[in-house]
DNA sequence: CATGTTTCCGAAATCGTTTTCGTATCTCAA
DNA sequence: TTGAGATACGAAAACGATTTCGGAAACATG
């Protein structure tokens, strides 16, 4: 390990100016300052993070709240895409990435005591237990975070714009000829109810009253759930039209249970599922759904984060909502 | 901040007894080793990371290659799922995730460079380009690393067992009938030397002889090319009664283009994929597939870079294979 | 009681940086 | 020539932990 030592004495100077001059401070000569930065590189200097660290408290190290359970979180192509953007961006940005758990070199530890523990300059809160009092606990304190899909007071957020998407495929189908309209979504969340929120609005606004029958709660990202709550939804009377999924996932388990109600897609029932992962367009038929932009959403959320850190007096809170788009497959049928 | 001198304090002892106390060095008394211990868990204190690598240079890091280019890697279901499993059990036995790539705070930097700079107790190789040099100046370093899915000379990795699953994978199209068997394998690495080597011994052995133009080169995780390449393989005249794909990816590709040139699954062809990624239950027909025990692979492979970091006089270098299985679907016909 | 052996604890050095503050040199106008 | 103000640099004190080494007290042994 080369350390600023070596540099101060190849080049018969103070570790302190050695320090400056790699630091960019002015408080140092012209060429002595080229003459440290040259000899910096051609010994292969690398300052000692844990060193710098320990002095500034500054780390250059991002935090990332992503846990897994169920089969969620990083396995769900939705959350593995934003996570590989926000790497991406954050790298290329000069920042590492590690994730926050809920253990510190072995011993059990909270959500916050990590983070401050790894000195993060911010952390990336994503796929967790929003409400939950630990990622709270983690949100309000003083280190800086952005949440994913998720709205804290005071605090900044990127949003895949929930109610404009559950709006616009909902148009989509109304525009197609439907107006009943069923809507199976997932567990209570602010993204569910952002989506019931645009779903109403879309049925209101061209005059579509939504039987009670027909708006289910099912679970995000759950195939024999889903499957179930499809053949309670089609066993009555008056049956929808159309169907939307809380998920491109749940498609799986609703196209199969109605296939064992002997419904083909489209043609007996329209569908569209929500998030247009890669899956959609290799299933058969191929969903028509609502693509969520994974890759700006990854982008938005460590630039925001980066630029709080960095701009702690400029930077305000807000809320930033990324756009998608409808992406036609062949499971919406023309009434 | 809580720091060990508040404790010191608090206890009326001096920092050095904390430490020892915390530490669990036997040089310290019973009782007042319990007041220390009870103080700071009273004063809620948690070590300063920075100050503890400064000073012993471990770091309970464990640094990640994970280099995802053209839509592999992170977003790679096969490999979302090891990093998934590899971060629960690193996090279970205490040690933190970070990734690792060519950047340090801005600045350009090898991976080994970088790995250094963060002080990573061990690094974790997976899904790069493994002969790049840059990897293997990290490899060969003196920290230590497991890779995933590929041998280097003297050091340890964690193998899918590609030579046995495709092996395994070619006996089951021989017991259902199938004599005329073509690979489309991906494109060259070791991986693909092991599936090739258990492909041609499964052939042999049951005096099976394959002819050039039933093995041809695609790409991992590319459905147009599959699908091109399928076109060309069923162009010939002698053609095969099933097909090995690439892995589960490239089936929806290779469906594709079977379904253009009028083929059905499996009345007219057989198929077969690789990787048992979820995918593969919700594409239809079912694709017959070999799995692969991500799970396993990322807990055997922080297990082991685990126990070369701890243990670096009595572990020793080795390549664990872990087992898959056959994943039986409905793309393969008894002839 | 004298002496040797444990047992327990603390002073102080150290890891590699950053940063404050003081000082020496230099510049330049009067 | 002189003195004020820049400019360039260094000494040394941190940051929060670990660890060596020595010494005091307690205990055992003859």
């Amino acid at each position: 390990m080369v350390t600023i030592k070596d540099i101060s004495e190849a080049c018969g100077v103070s570790t302190a100016t050695v320090s400056k001059a790699l630091n960019g401070y002015g408080d140092v000569g012209r060429t002595t300052a080229d003459l440290i930065k040259a000899t910096a590189k051609r010994m292969n200097y690398y300052p000692n993070a844990a060193a710098k660290q320990l002095k500034t408290s500054v780390s250059h190290n991002i935090g990332v709240l992503f846990i897994d359970e169920t089969a969620c979180g990083l396995t769900h192509e939705f959350f593995s895409e934003i996570l590989n953007s926000a790497k991406t961006e954050a790298e290329r940005l000069g920042y590492d990435i590690t994730f926050i758990c809920k253990n510190i070199a072995g011993r059990e530890a909270s959500f916050l005591e990590h983070a401050r523990y790894r000195k993060c300059d911010g952390v990336l809160v994503a796929s967790v237990d929003f409400k939950s009092q630990a990622v709270q606990d983690l949100v309000y304190s003083n280190i800086p975070t952005v949440s994913i899909d998720y709205v804290y007071n005071d605090r900044s957020s990127i949003l895949s714009d929930n109610v404009e998407g559950e709006y616009e495929l909902t148009k989509y189908l109304i525009d197609h000829g439907h107006r009943k309209i069923a809507f199976i979504h997932g567990e209570s969340t602010s993204v569910t109810d952002k989506r019931l929120a645009g779903f109403y609005r879309a049925c209101e606004e061209n005059g579509i009253e939504v039987p009670e029958s027909y708006v289910m709660e099912s679970r995000y990202h759950d195939i024999e759930r889903c499957r179930d709550t499809v053949k309670i939804l089609m066993d009555q009377k008056d049956r929808p039209t159309a169907i939307i999924f809380p998920d491109d996932y749940s498609y799986i388990g609703g196209r199969q249970g109605l296939e064992e109600m002997g419904l083909r897609i489209p043609e007996d029932i329209s569908v569209v599922g929500y998030d247009g992962i890669r899956l959609t367009r290799a299933l058969s038929p191929q969903l028509t759904t609502y693509y969520q932009d994974t890759v700006e959403i990854g982008i938005r959320s460590v630039r925001k984060l980066i630029d709080i850190i960095e701009n702690p007096k400029t930077s305000i809170a807000e809320q930033i909502k990324v756009k998608g788009r409808i992406q036609e497959g062949k499971t919406v049928k023309t009434l």
